[in-house]
RNA sequence: GGCGGCAUAGCCAAGUGGUAAGGCCGAGGUCUGCAAAACCUCCAUCCGGCGGUUCAAAUCCGCCUGCCGCCUCCA
């Protein structure tokens, strides 16, 4: 274990606190994933990169964390995606979750330990309904099964307003007259029809309430308080003041010690939503940079903070990482060779550690990286430019970069793209041959393609059209 | 309406009492067949505005202005 104390900014205390957990080295962290109805978005993206580099860090200082990430896949926006296009809900679930590992993977995001999905975990919601029930905590109406908020004397602790306070903002939404307090929330819902999708349960057919698998999993997973619980801040009301409320609720006793949230992704100054047209999937964003790009781009700014999602910023964000690349690639990198003892435990790596104790900050860690490529770059000793090149490899490994890939650490989409240009800049200078007769240079040009696989088709006015060819 | 957050150079962004990190862009120079990279120099007398506390404030307090978020599904 290093020999540093971490600082965190707890939600539930809004401060920054020294960071102890409940059962040293182990911790055990939760954070919120997505409900798998469509492709993930860049938002997703700034969630999973910042917890994955946060459980990089805590890993690399000496704990022992037990990192789980669920995936709601029982969700009225899953429904209503399976009616939109014709797909049984569960299919849906599955489609969605294969596209957000393969955003995950591509974005270098470490694989958490456990991924719980909702559907894997029904026995337990019912059990934790149960069990609430009996606790005098919830109460069923006709098939539906409610939190009684005013049974839980914390309620609104992570928000910050008292029940009075809370119910003041509450004009905006309709009072379900079956509800014996407007805040209390559904822990089952009953279906409507028939044929709708649903679960048995003792209370009938129904689906259980989004809060309610967050609670369950971390009941059946950890069960005892969790040292850190994160997501994103737009989860803190309702979603994570209920999911306080039926934990402590149920087990008499503190859910999680520490609440982490991360700051929401904006574009064009305000949060994606898709019906403000300024929905950018993470796909979409990995056409236009690398996945190290985008990483460097979220980590440039303090996690807690708004981040607003621009072309300048990401390519402000891509020619800064490449600087460290190019970097690595320029300096002729030597293996970490067995005959020098290489030594991380430098200036560098003791700031880096620093720095990133004190509420993760990345940004300022980033600069220590820029730090290290002056060295690098200044450097005349041949040992001492080797530490300090794999310092710089080592360190940024921890906030999740793989800067000894090629430039441009691009992926296979901007790669299609470059390719198809290149061919049609050839077919450029072909046609151009052909409309001089050139004929000798315009079939060297179709031999090369040919090649490299490409064949050539020619059509009529001097049109054509090409494909690979294995 | 209730609650919370933010405001630092052309852009992004750290910095919570001691006199403005870092990145991107830009300018000039060294090097160079050309280009790139690298290196050197320059690029906020000032941190939304107005007051206050202090020997000292971007940093603390008050007021004002602007923007954003949550209160409804949301990372």
């Amino acid at each position: 274990m290093k020999d540093t104390k971490i600082t965190v900014y707890n939600s539930l205390s809004k401060e920054k606190e020294i960071f102890t957990p409940n059962n040293p080295p182990i911790i055990n962290i939760y954070t919120c994933g997505p409900t798998v109805y469509d492709h993930s978005h860049i938002g997703h993206s700034r969630s999973a990169i910042t917890w994955d580099f946060i459980v990089r860090f805590l890993r690399y200082v000496g704990y022992q964390v037990n990192w789980t990430r669920n995936i709601t896949d029982i969700d009225d926006k899953i429904i209503n995606k399976s009616k939109e296009i014709n797909i049984n809900p569960e299919k849906v679930a599955r489609i969605y979750t294969y596209s957000f590992h393969e955003d995950m993977i591509a974005l270098g995001v470490d694989w958490p330990d456990y991924e719980p999905r909702a559907t894997q975990y029904l026995p337990q919601m019912i059990d934790f309904i149960k069990g609430l029930i009996e606790k005098n905590h919830a109460y069923a109406i006709d098939s539906d099964v409610y939190f009684s908020i005013a049974s839980y004397s914390e309620y609104g602790k992570l928000k910050g307003q008292s029940i009075t306070e809370l119910e003041k903002g509450f004009g905006r939404i309709e009072p379900n007259p079956k509800k014996k307090h407007p805040l209390d929330f559904a822990l089952w819902k009953s279906i409507k029809t028939k044929d709708e999708y649903g679960f048995d349960s003792p209370w009938g057919k129904g689906r259980p309430g989004w809060h309610l698998e967050c609670s369950a999993m971390n009941y059946a997973l950890y069960e005892k308080c969790l040292d850190i619980h994160g997501g994103g801040d737009d989860l803190i009301f309702p979603h994570h003041e209920n999911e306080i409320a039926q934990s402590e609720a149920f087990t008499k006793s503190r859910f999680s010690k520490y609440w982490l949230h991360n700051g929401m992704i904006m574009v064009n100054g305000k949060k994606m939503a898709k019906s403000d047209g300024n929905f950018i999937t993470i796909k979409e964003a990995l056409k236009k940079s690398s996945p190290d790009a985008l990483r460097f781009f979220i980590l440039n700014s303090h996690y807690r903070m708004p981040l607003n999602y621009t072309e300048e910023g990401i390519t402000a964000a891509e020619n800064g990482i490449n600087r460290l690349k190019e970097t690595i690639l320029n300096t002729q990198l030597e293996p970490n060779n067995n005959y020098i003892n290489l030594n991380f435990e430098n200036e560098f790596t003791k700031e880096f550690i620093e720095v990133l104790s004190d509420d993760f900050n990345s940004p300022q860690a980033l600069s220590i990286l820029f730090k290290l490529a002056d060295k690098i770059n200044l450097e005349k000793d041949r040992n001492t430019k080797l530490e300090a090149q794999h310092t710089l490899i080592h360190l940024s490994k921890i906030l999740g970069f793989n800067i000894t890939n090629d430039i441009t650490g691009i992926n296979e989409t901007i790669k299609d793209r470059i390719f198809s240009n290149m061919i049609e800049s050839l077919m450029g200078w072909r046609t151009d041959f052909k409309s001089n007769k050139d004929y000798k240079n315009a079939d060297k040009i179709r031999e090369l393609l040919t090649q490299c696989k490409v064949e050539v088709k020619d059509l009529p006015n001097n049109d054509y059209k090409w494909h690979i060819k294995l």
